[in-house]
DNA sequence: TAAAAATACTCCATAGGTATTTTAT
DNA sequence: ATAAAATACCTATGGAGTATTTTTA
């Protein structure tokens, strides 16, 4: 014996109908059902809601308050019904992407406009930040998704591949190597590398591909965009290495670099899709990667699925 | 499959505790009962309210939405509980009471304090009007009882007998009548007999008691109060008869009256407290019916049950 | 007599229990 | 290996149906 949303709906019908057999009907149940169930809503709350004979029903002074209430409740509990039936479309509320820094400034920019078009009931909520933190945020809920360089190792977590983006060589205008017609990685004056600072998965990636140890490069003052490396470039304090993408800003001589593609099949890094296995709105994580991939830049590979 | 109360509360607990199990023991049921219930709750609004694993639990956007309306509807609830609770007390609540002319300004002020002393709970509304009337409003439910001299009729009413009301004779000061020793309603002469306007029940029980015809007495204007009757017999315009209590306020031959029972044993009237045969605080009817016969002036005679 | 609510009973859907499996750390 | 949720399966409660009775105008 426990009140129930339908003996609200009961006592409800009641009131307006002023008739358990009327109630009963529009309730689409038989009038002993309606009957017994209010009954017994009565004696659960000890008092009586209806006076009622064979000729004609009234509602008592508590019933009347009851009622009230009871309207009240089942609104609230529309709302929720409301609420759940608008939310069942995967494609609307809201959606927390996270990007590296060394994606979101060159990737978000084609990916906006796009995912508007395509989701106009979503709201985008942006997160930059570096690998780690943006891992923490999606494990914690924080986030519903992050674009990362780096293939997640928790168990928690899942992705979806996006795309391989080329590593591309930026010198100095005049640098000997601008006038090699294919560089590749064993070219590079190692020593002259500049590097982004820890944290950043690019800076990994590129010792990486060096096989460098981690400690070389330190020497730098502290970079965290690409811009600055390639100014720092131009300026003549080095060379650096830096994903296709950071290139579509079209960096030419003029500006003191030159940029060239590395001639090695290895000189790539792959791009994530990140998210948590549990995550509900997996139709919406798929048509999103398949978005961002059919709308990227000719530098960059993508992948199908 | 139909929400229920029962599963807000689950997803509550859960949203609390963030943990299945230990919700599950909140309530009082299975880890299993309570997992099926979620899930079928989750299937039939169409959304996923909790992300969970062996190691966790998380809310959902969505979810979080749907308990904060879940918390919502059961406040409300727990309103319609409280609320029932405390109206369960039959000696609470508004009760609405009427009364016709010829008593209420008599009887009331006796019983007012006397009832706000017995029933502080209770709130107390008072309507004064015609027999009539109130059993008009007694039927459609605007009244909750009425203090009436008219046994009902009606089958949808009930009466509890208090007291039996003798009847005066008020006499203009120096009538003939003033030497008798007892006077009998055969001695009255009627001709003089001043009365209330139709509708006024004691008029009717006046004429019935002196075996007249209800055309009687119409020559004169229109009075509604036994106060003005009185006034008009001081005044010499003729005798009338009134009900006991209405000469509390002692009148005196100062003010060119003189009054004195009947001797007559059919010289009484007889009045009930009349309510509806539904009317669910039957007990609070009981009640207040013997505290009105207990706080009764010596000039009735109380009816015991 | 007629209309409506209450009661009696039977049935079945489903909430809940126990035991077990799956999953992830 | 452990902790927690999910699943399987069985039981029992209680909501709903049909037939009938009671009530009252």
């Amino acid at each position: 014996m426990f009140m129930n949303i339908r003996d609200l709906i009961y006592i409800r019908a009641v009131s307006k109908l002023k008739h358990f057999g009327k109630a009963a009907e529009v309730c689409g149940v038989s009038q002993p059902a309606l009957s017994t169930q209010i009954k017994k809503l009565e004696q659960e709350l000890g008092i009586t809601l209806f006076e009622r004979d064979s000729r004609s029903v009234q509602i008592t002074d508590i019933g009347q308050d009851i009622i009230q209430l009871a309207d009240e409740a089942l609104s609230v509990i529309d709302n929720i019904r409301a609420t759940a039936e608008e939310a069942r479309d995967p494609f609307s509320g809201q959606f927390r992407l996270g990007a590296i820094p060394t994606i979101a400034p060159y990737l978000l920019p084609y990916f906006i406009k796009k995912n508007y078009d395509a989701f106009p009931k979503l709201k985008l909520h942006f997160q930059e930040d570096i690998t780690e933190r943006l891992n923490q945020a999606l494990l914690n809920g924080e986030l519903d998704a992050a674009i990362l360089a780096t293939p997640s190792e928790n168990p928690k977590l899942d992705v979806i591949r996006l795309y391989d983006e080329p590593f591309w060589a930026v010198l100095p205008t005049g640098h000997s190597l601008q006038t090699i017609d294919k560089i590749r990685t064993e070219h590079l004056p190692f020593e002259e590398l500049l590097l982004l600072t820890e944290g950043h998965c690019f800076r990994d990636q590129a010792l990486d591909l060096c096989q460098l140890s981690a400690t070389l490069g330190t020497r730098s003052i502290r970079v965290t965009s690409l811009e600055t490396l390639i100014n720092m470039v131009a300026a003549g304090q080095g060379i650096t290495l830096v994903p296709a993408m950071a290139l579509s800003g079209s960096w030419t001589t003029d500006q003191g670099v030159f940029t060239k593609k590395l001639d090695d099949p290895n000189a790539y890094r792959r791009i994530y899709l990140t998210f948590r296995k549990r995550f509900p709105r997996r139709q919406l994580l798929e048509n999103m990667a398949d978005l961002i991939c059919t709308n990227l830049p000719s530098s960059v590979q993508r992948i199908a699925h």
